[in-house]
RNA sequence: CGGAGCAUGGUGUCAACGGCUAGCACGCACGGUUUGGGACCGUGUAGUUUGGGUUCGAAUCCCAGUGCUCCGACCA
């Protein structure tokens, strides 16, 4: 992409009322925009990041067995009320509305229940079990107070799959495979030493439910990690109960803030059961179907590798979820050397390469600050001083100096094309 | 939901005593000089959150609304 085509701009200074850094960053260097507090807009470099994740994301969930599929986002009254959900009393967080026949339509805040629902018409016998939808949308929630830039909004967007299961063996099977994918998935996305598999409040059905919790002073939650055993506890739950469960020693515990980028959870019957999603078991019996589900904040996940790796100058993008692999900037006016950057860049694309190419007539010094802002991991220069010392000079976004590297052997390296990470 | 603070061009600003043309910087436009770290010069552009009130006169004082931020509560 022509980055002069982009329509967004880099800003030198953040908005003053948008304190938290992610926000700050990804606003500066027209990754979001936001509307209002707690609701943001994913301008284009911020959806290439999007999409990176999710598409992370959705290669794990189908490796274990996931099926996507898309989820309505208003929902009607009577299914929330079999689950008593819908009174706000009990559930506060509810953007509601009503059709104009007065009809009440809530925008949806999860989807067990309306997944539940929908699951009866395709389940009726064991052969139909087990089967693992999963969403990735957006979600609403009327959060008395958004804080913290992306990472708690009213509108968010996020992945939810929902695990239905014959027993409660079966679906322990199923959970195991997804906590193991969900370490895969931050591991991928550049997350894996900083997060930590945390347990936390179960429900009816299960002890804890678990938490991923990535360690960073942006985080709302505390915990306490046990390196040794690589686990976290959620301050939530500590008790001496649960460190003898877990057989942790409290001393080698440590405090620390974390942000939970996801969580997996054991339902139950909690939703089977009021809403009637059953099944006939071998035996013709009418068995309830065990749930389970396990969510993923997209865009904290985002504003969290923001909060993780930033430095003074800017965003840094791990490789897997970067919007583009190369920001080639082209210094000077020259045409000799204006034309190779034109041909570099056309070639870096036949290569498959993902590349932003800054062609602006402005400034060296303006494009190494937005580069810095935007935080792509490679960045090359193509410039007079570059060509004379034989070739374009490269530069990791997060080591100090570049060197000089031949414009074919920059072609060949494989590591620069899309799905090469 | 409880508490605190804030609101001046697109952005920033502990600029402006109740009083003259609302200042400065960034950005943007035009011209020129520059061209490896947000360069320089010149000329422009654009603003007092909304609604009331007090006053000869309000960005400034008062009331109400709205929005934003922070602390707490809440948070499958």
């Amino acid at each position: 992409m022509k980055q002069s085509k982009l329509f967004t701009k880099t800003q030198k200074f953040a908005p003053k009322d948008e304190i938290s850094k992610n926000a700050q960053l990804l606003i500066r260097a027209g990754f979001a925009h936001k509307e209002m507090a707690g609701v943001y807009s994913f301008l284009p470099l911020g959806l290439r990041v999007i999409e990176k994740i999710s598409e992370i994301i959705k290669v794990e969930m189908d490796a274990i067995g996931g099926m996507q599929m898309k989820n309505s986002a208003l929902q009607v009254q009577n299914v929330w009320e079999k689950t008593n959900r819908w009174d706000d009393a009990v559930v506060d967080n509810w953007f509601k509305t009503e059709l104009k026949n007065g009809t009440k339509v809530g925008l949806a805040f999860t989807h067990e229940e309306a997944m539940t629902n929908l699951m009866k018409n395709f389940v009726s016998s064991y052969k139909d079990l087990p089967a693992y939808p999963y969403d990735i949308r957006t979600m609403f929630r009327n959060e008395t107070r958004a804080k913290s830039g992306l990472m708690r909004g009213r509108e968010f967007y996020w992945k939810a799959l929902y695990s239905f299961s014959i027993d409660e063996a079966q679906h322990n099977e199923f959970y195991e495979r997804a906590k193991k994918s969900y370490q895969k998935i931050y591991k991928n996305v550049g997350l894996g030493a900083k997060t930590y598999l945390t347990f936390a409040s179960g429900g009816t059905f299960s002890k804890y439910s678990h938490e991923f919790q990535t360690i960073s002073e942006a985080g709302e939650d505390i915990i306490y990690v046990d390196e040794e055993k690589n686990i976290a506890i959620n301050k939530e739950v500590l008790t001496d109960e649960v460190l003898s469960d877990l057989n942790v020693n409290k001393d080698n515990l440590k405090e620390t803030k974390a942000i939970e980028v996801g969580n997996i959870f054991s339902l139950g019957t909690k939703f089977s059961e009021p809403i009637g999603l059953t099944y006939k078991n071998k035996d013709g019996k009418e068995k309830k179907v065990f749930m389970g589900s396990y969510g993923i904040g997209i865009g904290r996940l985002m504003g969290t590798i923001v909060e993780v790796f930033a430095d003074d100058k800017g965003i840094v993008w791990p490789e897997s979820v970067a919007p583009f692999k190369i920001h080639l900037l082209v210094l000077g006016t020259q045409s000799v050397v204006r034309s190779q950057a034109d041909e570099l860049y056309r070639k870096l694309q036949e290569a498959g390469v993902e590349v932003l190419y800054d062609e602006r007539d402005i400034q060296p010094g303006q494009k190494f600050a937005d580069s810095d802002l935007i935080g792509i991991p490679y960045r090359v220069v193509i410039s007079e001083r570059s060509l004379k010392d034989g070739g374009v000079e490269l530069k990791k976004r997060n080591e100090e100096k570049g060197k000089i590297v031949k414009i074919k052997n920059l072609l060949e390296n494989k590591k620069y094309a899309r799905n090469n990470n």
